[in-house]
Order: structure tokens, then sequence, then C-alpha cells
DNA sequence: CTGTTAGCGCATTCAT
DNA sequence: ATGAATGCGCTAACAG
């Protein structure tokens, strides 16, 4: 009886033989759907859990091609955005029966050799995180048909659905709130200028500045609070006006924000700063930065219905669908009315 | 020629029709080891390359019965220490050519479910962070021998090999420094009290107050930034004097010195806090903080080497290994020579 | 409802 | 060095 403990792979054949039945009678009691008696059902339950018996997945998604397996790729694992999201898309797509194959990438560069690695464990589909694709793997997973969702990062034409903050109106948004609060002498921090959130945040924001004419000063944060740090060193000991600085996104703000403490720029006294994202630090009394909220829940769950519906119905999925979700402004203290 | 490229999934066999040779000439050109002339393994080479074909992992992974494939359990994914944590297992074990199957935790909770899951997808071996297993799941895996190492927390009697922090010397240390520095009214706030880490950080402390007859008072900090925020909060409006915080970890220092400078208080001035772990937020001008340095490349090449050597010999692990690597101090601003 | 059969895509004998 | 045959553990189609 207890032998069974001592075996390395118990499988459905060992459950059967055990009981007299046949392996299908076994698999079926594990297969959602199919049909058993009540009594077999019991006794094979039973028997299983005996003898430890668990459906092995691997050789279940081999027949089925369903791995129930999803690729997520992520580069920036230092900016708390990002582990909160991979936080999120375990548990939700956890629900759902979905597992997670992680890959990190080196410099948000996606070396086309992991993707084909995770290619070839049959992830049903893969969510990007922060990293673009090269051309050629686009095309590939294209031909292969294999479902991609790009989380927080789009390019024009791409092959693939994505999803977003509407950052345009954000950067928009905050441009004009900057000019009602008095603002006159801006500044925006950039990120990695080739990511499309970094663009269309300054994209909206100059937008909302050229409407009323104003212009800004932009520096390269590189999205790191280190490099928004420099940065904003490098602004504030310029001989250039200023009263306000955009970071295009959380991380950069905080290192403006101890930039500015450092030189002995007060905040917001003599310049205001302004983040996106909403992190969890920046509600921290230390720096109870200003900034505009992305809608994360409601990303992902875009996200997750965008990938799921393109792989359960693969076949009427040409049209490409980009979802950019409308954020919001979360007033703390780092922006001061200058009127 | 081209139309291979609209097929869904290239198989050895559809290489092998094309090139008129069998299967398992394929197949052994792309098993390492395997003997084939160097003239058709660059033919196979190149219509695989033509035909888009690259090998089934999970077919593969069927019959080796490797999946190359490790399960990483994570629980707080809010303290930065762990995305990192992730990052580095994420790089190190690709290295090496495993996979991570991620599973995210809640409150710590490891969910039997989620685990059984994992094993389903017969990983060689799983890495639990910042977790525990229950007594029933750890007997599970003894039995099945699946590989398991436990990051950052351990057990009495544990099954499972541990690599950790050599918490207590970095407890004892710090409580040392904090003497020598002249503090004498000393307070620690802890994590979760039913974690090693936090366990035994008290412990060292404790002993290296006791050794020159001093006491401290104990608050209780949550392992979080908002936990800490508040226990710092009564711990500074209480009537006792005060003069140090050790707090178990990184995020809980950054919650109390925000808590002091909140009601006026100054740090170190009024009082020296010291965090442990060393993350990168520690560094941040806002904080610099005085902390204790968790060894984390040894901590993660650790765990590996342990965990690889499992999966290699599975035979010879009857004995349980517990690493404990020493940390180092870390000095920066808020810690005060009181003398 | 259950047993028999076939085969998913591959690595691995055993021949040659 | 290569081909033929076998089976990993399972689900699905087909009988009954």
């Amino acid at each position: 009886m207890e032998e069974w403990l001592m075996q390395k792979n118990v499988t459905a054949s060992d459950v059967a033989r055990a009981l007299g039945m046949s392996q299908s009678t076994v698999s079926r009691v594990f297969t959602p759907g199919a049909s058993v008696s009540a009594k077999t059902r019991k006794k094979v339950l039973e028997a299983a859990q005996q003898m430890g018996y668990r459906p092995n997945a691997i050789a279940r998604s081999l027949i089925t091609k369903k791995s129930n397996m999803i690729g997520i790729v992520m580069g920036d694992v230092k900016n708390p955005f990002y582990p909160n999201v991979l936080s999120m898309f375990s548990r939700e797509l956890g629900k759902k029966g979905y597992h997670l194959l992680f890959v990190n990438t080196k410099n948000n560069q996606i070396s086309d050799d992991e993707i084909f690695q995770l290619c070839e464990y049959n992830v049903e589909g893969i969510i990007i995180t922060d990293a673009l694709l090269t051309s050629s793997l686009a095309s590939y997973f294209k031909d292969k048909q294999i479902p991609i969702v790009m989380f927080n990062r789009y390019e024009q034409n791409s092959l693939f659905h994505a999803v977003s903050c509407d950052n345009i109106d954000g950067g928009y948004q905050i441009g004009k709130y900057l000019l009602t609060k008095g603002h006159r002498h801006l500044a925006f921090i950039s990120g990695n200028p080739n990511t499309s959130t970094s663009h269309d945040r300054k994209k909206g924001f100059q937008e909302a500045l050229q409407e009323s004419g104003y212009t800004y000063t932009t520096e390269y944060g590189d999205y790191t609070y280190e490099g928004s740090y420099q940065a904003t060193l490098r602004l504030l000991k310029s001989a250039l006006p200023l009263d306000a600085i955009f970071c295009a996104n959380d991380i950069m703000a905080l290192g403006a924000i101890d930039a500015a403490k450092e030189i002995g720029v007060r905040i917001p006294e003599d310049v205001s700063i302004i983040g996106f994202d909403d992190i969890d630090l920046a509600a921290w009394s230390a720096y109870s930065l200003t900034t505009w909220k992305q809608p994360v829940n409601k990303m992902i769950a875009a996200t997750i219905e965008l990938l799921l519906k393109h792989i359960e119905k693969p076949e009427q999925n040409n049209l490409i669908i980009y979802k950019s979700i409308k954020g919001s402004l979360v007033e703390r203290k780092t922006v001061m009315d200058r009127h």
C-alpha cells in the first residue's frame, strides 16, 4: 500500500492497474468535461490521493496543445512599477489556470534566443513589458501565430496588440495642470526616447504647452533614479529659469526631488516636480509626489482579455488592437500654485 | 519552399521528410552529444532555419525527464529586495539553460494547490523565497524527491536546503556597532516574528546588548514601510528614552526615517536608524541609510549551486545543508557617534 | 459510461 | 553515421 510513496513518478497507468481499470478511465477523471460515473470517480480520486498521483501537465499539453503557460518578458525590475505588474499578472492569470514563464531581459533588449526558448515551451501567449521586439522576431511570431500583447509599449504599425496608459493624454493633462498652477518655465526629463511611453508623454506635454505658447527644456533621465538625479543637477545648475519639472516616470521624479534637495532647491517652493505612474513610493511622506496615476488594474485586465481572446480564437485576429486607458491626476505636495 | 511558413508547427519529421532522411537524424542534430556528420548537420540546420523548425521542449522533456524549468515562489514583491533577487535568479539560471516558472503568493502563505501545479509541470527544482511550506507539502516534496532550496528563510529541522545571510551575526554586529557609537536606549522594529530572518536578526542583536548589559524595546513593523512608519510613531511618542532604532529590513528603516521626520525628530541627531538588506533605495541621498549589506550575489550563487547539485545527483542528498553567508556593514548617514 | 487504440513530438535503443 | 522501432504520459476518437 504505502510503497507507492517511494516511487518516483506515479502515472495514470499505475493507478489504473492498481484499480483494475483502464488508463483512459483514470485520465477521464482528471479531464474536465469527460464522463465518468460518480462511483469510479470517487475510487480513482481516492487511489490517486493514496498513491500521490497527479496528472503530468507536460504530457497533457503535448496532446492538447495547451501548455497553460504564458511567457512574460520584463526588463526593468528596478522600477517598482514592474514587479507590481508582474505580481498582478501572476495572480490574475493564475486564477484562470495559467502559469507564468518569466524572462528577464538585460537593457530592455530582448535577445532573440531567449524568446525562441519561450516558444519551444509552447507558451500559449507572451506578454512583453517595457521592451520591444526586433522586427525579425516580430514576423516570426506573426507567422507562428503566437499571440503577443505589448504591455506599456507599442510601435507604429505593430503586428501585435498593445495596452498602455493613454500617455499622450497624461502628458497633455500634466502640461495643462502645471500651466494652470502658474508655472511658466518648464522642463521635461525623459526616459529612453525610443520608448513609446516617454515619447507619448512628451508629445502630450508639448501639445499642452504649445497651445499656450510656451516652450520647455528636455533632459535625458534614462528612466532611472540616478539618471534623473544627474539630469536634474544639470537643469538646476544651468542659468535657465525653471519653476517646474515633469519627469516621465515616478522613479525619476524621486531622483529629481533628491537632487534638488541636495543643492538646496526647495520642492515645491522653488520648483514643482510631477511624476508619472503613481508607484507606492510616491505616496511616502518623504516624497508626497504629485503624479499621474496609471490605471494598472484596468491595464492588466485589458491585457489579459486581449491575450486570452487571441488564444481562444486565433483565427479572427488579423485586427491589431491598441488599447490606451486614461489615467488620472494624483495631487500631493510637490506642485505649488504659483499665482 | 516558402509555404512552410504557413504551417502551424513544424516538426522534426517534417524536416526529415523534406530532406529525405529519418526523423532520428534530425533529432540528433539538436541533441547535444549525439553523433552526426558535419555534412548532414549543416543540411539539417539550414532546412530547420528555412522551415522555422525548433525542437519542442515539451515533447523533449517528456522523454528526457528534464523540463529545464525551475519553480520560483515569491511573496513580497513590494520589498525591492525580492524583485532584484528574482532578476538575478532569472539571469543566472538562464545562463545554465533553466527557465523560471514564477508563482506569487499572497501573504507569504504558500497555497498547496499552487505548488502542486508547479509539480505537475515537472519542475526540476523549486526555489522558495520569503515563504514557508506547510508541513504536509514538505513531506510531499520529500517523498517525491523534488529538490527545494529555501532562500532567505529556514525552519528548524527543515527537510530542505536553505540559504540565507548570517542574520544572527548581522544582528549581533549591528548591536555592537550601535553600542560602540555610544547608543544606550535602543529599539528593534521587527518583521513577522515567525520568520527566521526577523527572529535571527533580533536574536543576534539581543546577544550583543546582553553582553554589555543593555536592554531594548521591540515594536512590530510587519516588514513593510507602513507598518514600520506606525511602529516608529508609537516608539517616538512614548515616554521611553530612545537614541537608536534597528529595523529588521531596509524598507522598514525608510518608514522609520520618514516617520521621525514627520514629527520633527532629527535623524541621526536625535535618533540613529539602521536597516538590513542594503537595497538600492538605501543609497538614495534622501535616506543615505546606514545598513547591513546582504551578500546577495553569493546567496544566489549558493542557492543555485545547492539546487543544481541536488538535481544532478539526487541520490546523495539525504544531508540537509544550511548555508548562511556573512554580510557587512555599510556606513552612511543615519547613525551618529554619540560620544 | 468504459475499454481499446492511436498518436502528440521527440530521444533513444538497436541494428546496420 | 544513419534508419527503424519503441515509448515517455497523456487525451481523444471510436466502439461497445
